[in-house]
DNA sequence: ATGGTTGCAAACACTTTGCACATGA
DNA sequence: TCATGTGCAAAGTGTTTGCAACCAT
């Protein structure tokens, strides 16, 4: 199987000044297909799965380019390695199951005003915020 | 100068089922005294500047050790490592200025309730969470 | 054509592990 | 004494960097 491209991957990565290659379109499109933050390893696996071969040294310059051009967003879930996802507009926050992996979005509701709360408490200026649950998914309680 | 003895953290170590080492003792002095979340280079720059040779094998065994008998909790704000503060009993978030690596401690008030209506949403239980926030601290807003 | 991208190798930072020696209780 | 801790060396991840070759535009 090839990875299929996407020509709305193609005018976002040209937006962005940046070249369409083929890893670049794969992994973008990859992005959009899990929907899930995901760590270099599994951009690799997925890459390597559909006949791309690529270095590690590659995919990490990869998404901090990405990430500089604001495609993409990094996120760390405390396992000592970034996972990346496609950034949103709207902020929200992760419920990462911790026996069956599966990452869910919440959308946020009260962060805003608790940054206002802080503002006015501390003087700080939040510019950004992390927010992660971490427990068991519906079917993981059974 | 010396490390100062306090006999609460000996204690303490003791009640863990843990030895009352001088290095032991010395970083949970050092945690106590700073307050803040710290990472093992300055856990072995402490022990050196108070004349305590020591090896970073030594300090990641015995954080995951005091971690296991819930003498310390780990953190990590998305750095690439890991930091260590000790255990408290009421839960709170950290207001980590970018500018000046100040960290303040801000209490929890609204997550409990996030958590409940997560519960009722999506079926997913919490087990942990974590919430930081990152920006300026009111001095580097000037 | 040519500058942005990639692959490869090497290097770095953080963390873990094996083993012999040292030490607190 | 003897199980627990420590130091040292080596190895395991995740990530970055230098440089030559490659390729999208």
């Amino acid at each position: 199987m090839t990875v299929k491209i996407i020509h709305d991957c193609k005018d976002e990565l040209r937006e962005a000044d940046l070249r369409a290659t083929p890893a670049r379109l794969a992994v973008m499109s990859f992005l959009e297909k899990t929907g899930q933050p995901v760590d270099v390893t599994s951009v690799i696996d997925y890459l390597n799965a559909n006949g791309i071969k690529t270095d590690p040294a590659t995919i990490f310059r990869m998404m901090n380019t990405l990430t500089q051009k604001g495609i993409t967003t990094p996120i760390q879930f405390q396992e000592g390695k970034s996972r990346y996802e496609l950034s949103s507009k709207e902020d929200h926050h992760h419920l990462i199951c911790e026996n069956c992996g599966k990452i869910e979005d919440v959308s946020d509701t009260i962060v805003p005003t608790l940054e206002k709360k802080i503002k006015k408490k501390y003087g700080f200026k939040v510019v950004r915020h992390s927010l992660e649950f971490f427990g068991l998914c519906k079917l993981c309680q059974l």
